[in-house]
DNA sequence: CATATGATTCCA
DNA sequence: GGAATCATATGA
């Protein structure tokens, strides 16, 4: 259904190792617009790539932020997250949803962006819902199998945003463990889009 | 080895 | 509102 993409011509337009040498910050709100494209399926190569435009994104900065895995040091499952910016950092949640990050400022500080949620450009079912971590993990195939991937290469790496979105910013869902770093508006997307998704009610009346 | 707890989603 | 469901971290 949906129109074939140019592969070379995503390819080249690939975000580099220096893009991600930024503050989670920075990166979070620059990659909302950004493409994420996979080029390989569950089966390992069977079908066109999977690409997707992400509308939702969160910042976790390092051991200092309570919310962030970075505070348990290093162990197995925060290596790639403690590794080299640019890369993939995949973990299970509620043992049952994988979580999708990309590594950024650098080696060794901790810093990553959650994608919580994109719409589906191409490869995708038109209607698929990529809205919320868990769905936007499976729908892309970003399994921990991809955990540690250099995101700079293929078959999994991200584009540059093909026009500029509106971001609007709030606080992180589903941290209020974390204290007062649960309350920093570090929570970034696209109030445009219907993809996004919606944070847990805890109160009723907001419209 | 045992246990508490989630960077969530789905159903009633 | 509450269950499902298990890897991870932590403590004995």
């Amino acid at each position: 259904m949906s129109f074939d993409v140019d592969v070379e011509s995503l390819r080249a337009t690939r975000l580099v190792r220096g893009w991600y040498a930024r503050d989670a910050l920075v990166v979070a709100r620059a990659l909302v617009g950004c493409l994420v494209v996979h080029e390989r399926g569950e089966g390992g190569g069977e079908g066109r790539p999977r690409v997707s435009r992400v509308v939702e994104t969160e910042a976790y900065r390092g051991p200092k932020d309570l919310a962030c895995h970075a505070r348990a040091g290093l162990t197995r499952r925060t290596r790639s997250l403690l590794g080299t910016e640019g890369h993939a950092y995949v973990f299970l949640v509620y043992g049952m949803h994988e979580c999708f990050n990309v590594t950024c400022a650098g080696e060794g500080m901790g810093h990553a962006v959650l994608v919580r949620a994109a719409e589906p450009v191409s490869g995708l079912d038109p209607g698929a819902r990529l809205d919320g971590p868990g769905r936007f993990a499976r729908a892309m195939a970003t399994s921990r199998a991809l955990d540690g991937h250099d995101l700079t290469r293929p078959p999994l790496y991200l584009c540059g945003r093909p026009r500029r979105p509106r971001i609007a910013v709030s606080a992180r869902v589903g941290v209020a463990y974390a204290g007062d770093w649960a309350a920093r508006l570090w929570r970034f997307y696209d109030p445009s889009s219907v993809h996004v998704s919606r944070p847990p009610k805890k109160s009723i009346g907001l419209g």
